[in-house]
DNA sequence: GCCAACGTTGGC
DNA sequence: GCCAACGTTGGC
């Protein structure tokens, strides 16, 4: 069973319109040791993403996206003119590590942050949790399928699933 | 723009 | 190894 798992994206910075456009892209820019780990350890291809839009109003969950590349070194860590430049980075210990995801599909109805805290089959999900800041985050698999009913998509037929 | 929560850095 | 200072995240 390929793990679920949420990803935020500043919709500003990149949207799951932008990844819809571009196919495919680099997960790049992380830099929370946790964040990375998942990535670098947990993570395998096919393993399915709900697309976060965070710090935008309201925050929601846009879309669904695939592994489509393991763990491998975050370039722009390297490059002193990127943004997510760390001068703590080498070629021998790239630091930083991202994966590469394309676009599943979107959702009909973006759901909302706050629909998925005032609903209590979420809780406990990372996601409401105080404090949670982590920008990729494991999803549980009945939590992951209830966000995709209420996005208005047919789960059994997206997952490959005899209804 | 505010600020709570949390992570990282670096002096000691 | 402690912890104060600082930076970032991200909802509101």
């Amino acid at each position: 069973m390929p793990a679920r798992w949420l990803m935020k994206s500043e919709p500003d910075v990149y949207a799951f319109a932008d990844l819809v456009r571009d196919g495919r892209t680099h997960w790049d820019g992380v830099r929370n040791y946790q964040a990375r780990n998942m990535m670098r350890d947990a993570m395998a291809i096919g393993d399915l993403v709900l697309y976060y839009h965070s710090n935008t109003n309201p925050p929601h969950v846009a879309g669904v996206a695939r592994v489509c590349k393991e763990g491998y070194p975050d370039h722009t860590a390297l490059d002193p003119s990127s943004h997510y430049h760390d001068p703590k980075a080498t070629p021998e210990n790239p630091r930083w590590i991202m994966v590469d995801i394309e676009p599943v599909v979107e959702l009909v109805q973006p759901v909302a942050l706050n629909d998925i805290k005032n609903d209590p089959y979420f809780e406990g999900m990372p996601l409401v949790q105080r404090g949670q800041r982590l920008s990729i985050q494991t999803v549980d698999e009945h939590h992951f399928r209830r966000i995709l009913e209420l996005g208005g998509l047919d789960v059994h037929d997206l997952l490959g699933e005899d209804a």
